[in-house]
DNA sequence: AAGTCGAGAGACACCGGTGTCTACCCGCAA
DNA sequence: TTGCGGGTAGACACCGGTGTCTCTCGACTT
């Protein structure tokens, strides 16, 4: 009753359930050689007295400290958040605790995560984007022998899981719907120029476009880092130009953000002079105004699955695993009226 | 040099330096009773094989787990993150981790909480608005005498560190901004009504109006939940009404971008026709356009403290620690034209 | 020269689990 | 009747640290 009781350990629940210690250790670990009524007995005891098997002892028995780690460095908090929540979620259903770990992703990452997951003793480590992108940290991870999974890593060379969305396809999609409302001229704007999830959505965008007999003028291709502020610098080039395009595509919302913000100073009314897209659906898609046509990226399955594959590795052949995203249409975008 | 080493423990240290176990330990914990000559020996020692003392053996033997619980239940992904990041700085330079949690505010809360605290075995808790007002939560963690620091919670009843900062203050400055730019007619949008920071904020913004004659009509008064859906809301109220506000004073930033689109909608520009100011100084500050006057509130000092109480309790009698919020002016407020 | 004190070795218990092994009981099949 | 096998008790080592105690040694005090 007494759920404060302080010496309330393996021995003391064996004692009251009147079985052995290692009955008790086998039903907390659900393993087999416990009769059903026994087990019953067991867990009604634990029930009973509130029994909360030590975290730290388990740990260290069992060479597993059911932590599992979380590396991120990304300007976008919502996304960072989502992977977060989605992540914990399917975490603490399988019994384990994300720790979360900023990191730079300058020369001294290697290290830094390295000494990280030795420090904190996780099981095993979530690495999201732009760190999954990096070929040393991936080398040096799968070096030590550290399980990880990457969200969004683009690399096939290492036998890591990597859990990723189609987003050549959701730019592809993005860029018809585009050209379906009769745009041409249309531009892009990325993230750093060679990472992962600029050259597939460019490459989605160049799929479309091509599948249209329309092609992209260098010109109209801007690289920014992902940020507000590069978005507005990117728009500032690519609306200067004596022709202008009529849609620019973002390669994620904070940079559409500041597009938007760029499109306001010039006096260009969106959607009526000027489309816009986004990647990612995150909450300043809505905020803006009008609201930003996205897409949409399930966050909250993929991380689940990390997890899941965290916790129970599966055959190397299932290493990456695809999911579908989904284009989030809202009245940034517009037939064009020529 | 192998930094692979498997059976790499306490033991092998203390034999490659020739000490005792013991002397190891005391070096770990930065105990008397070794000399300066020996430390730094089994130090390099330490270094040369690359040695990390187990965590969890650590954490079983002292009955610590160097771990530290951050609570979150807040819409606003950049303060959550801000929390996070601020924290985890402070944690790690003190060899800690932080485990987030989050958990909704619902009446399940108070088990959901305990229960976290005891299966993660965390050493502490920081916990972070809106939980922090929760009466409760509060009361049920000082209960079972886990140690607790609030970020922002507002009831001396408890004790039980709080670490605030003066958004009173802070509301009258930027409310006696406004009025020197010549607005009498302003508006307040709070979060829930009986929320601290809104309590907080709006007595600043009365305490600014009195000491000017002015006063705040009910009618001019709107409260939300801190989204922008609510900003939105609300201010399609107050900017209905007859005698339109020349300004509003948002308690956050995430609700002023709600009136920013509201604005919008109604054609209304700012901040020619309607001055907005917010609350926290997040992102969505510098991304609105045009950006949003805030005020900036020291997450980071605020975090960094909690953890240092955590971490090294001190005295009840400092219970409260009050910080200095800063206004943030940007381009959404004017001079009125009348 | 005897007394005192800090450094530090070495032994051991302990934290609360897990893994392994023996011994026993009991039901069931040969 | 004997043999066999699953369920279970009980003992014990082990994981890698921390805390405590004893004992030795050398330096400094008086």
């Amino acid at each position: 009753m007494d759920s404060k009781n302080k010496n309330l350990n393996i021995n003391e629940v064996a004692r009251l359930a009147g079985v052995s210690k290692k009955s008790v250790s086998r039903v907390l670990n659900e393993q087999k050689g416990v009769s059903d009524a026994t087990r019953e007995h067991i867990r009604s005891i634990m029930a009973e007295v509130g029994y909360q098997p030590s975290r730290q002892a388990r740990a260290l028995a069992s060479a597993q400290s059911f932590l599992l780690g979380l590396a991120y460095n990304n300007q976008n908090p919502s996304y960072v958040l989502d992977l977060l929540n989605g992540s914990q979620l399917a975490a603490n259903a399988l019994g384990y605790e994300i720790v979360m770990h900023r990191m730079d992703a300058d020369n001294r990452a290697v290290d830094e995560i390295i000494s990280f997951m030795r420090r904190s003793g996780c099981d095993g480590l979530i690495l999201t984007p732009p760190l999954s992108e990096s070929a040393s940290i991936i080398a040096k991870l799968c070096d030590e022998g550290w399980p990880v999974v990457r969200i969004a890593g683009d690399n096939a060379d290492f036998p890591m899981p990597q859990i990723r969305y189609n987003d050549r396809t959701a730019a592809l999609k993005i860029t018809n719907q585009l050209v379906a409302a009769g745009h041409s001229a249309i531009a892009f704007i990325g993230g750093p120029a060679n990472a992962g999830p600029t050259l597939r959505r460019l490459a989605g965008v160049r799929d479309a476009l091509t599948l249209n007999d329309l092609n992209l003028n260098d010109a109209d291709i801007q690289y920014g880092d992902f940020t507000f502020e590069s978005g507005r610098r990117c728009a500032e080039l690519l609306l200067a130009q004596e022709q202008r395009p009529s849609a620019v595509i973002c390669a994620n919302d904070e940079m559409a953000a500041g597009v938007f913000q760029t499109a306001a100073a010039l006096g260009l009314n969106i959607p009526r002079d000027l489309s816009v897209t986004g990647f990612d659906n995150s909450p300043v898609a809505s905020h803006l105004w009008p609201p930003l046509t996205s897409v949409r990226q399930p966050v909250q399955e993929m991380t689940a699955l990390a997890v899941e594959l965290l916790v129970n590795p599966r055959d190397q052949t299932e290493a990456i695993q695809q999911f579908e995203a989904q284009v989030v249409a809202r009245a940034s975008t517009a037939q064009i009226n020529s």
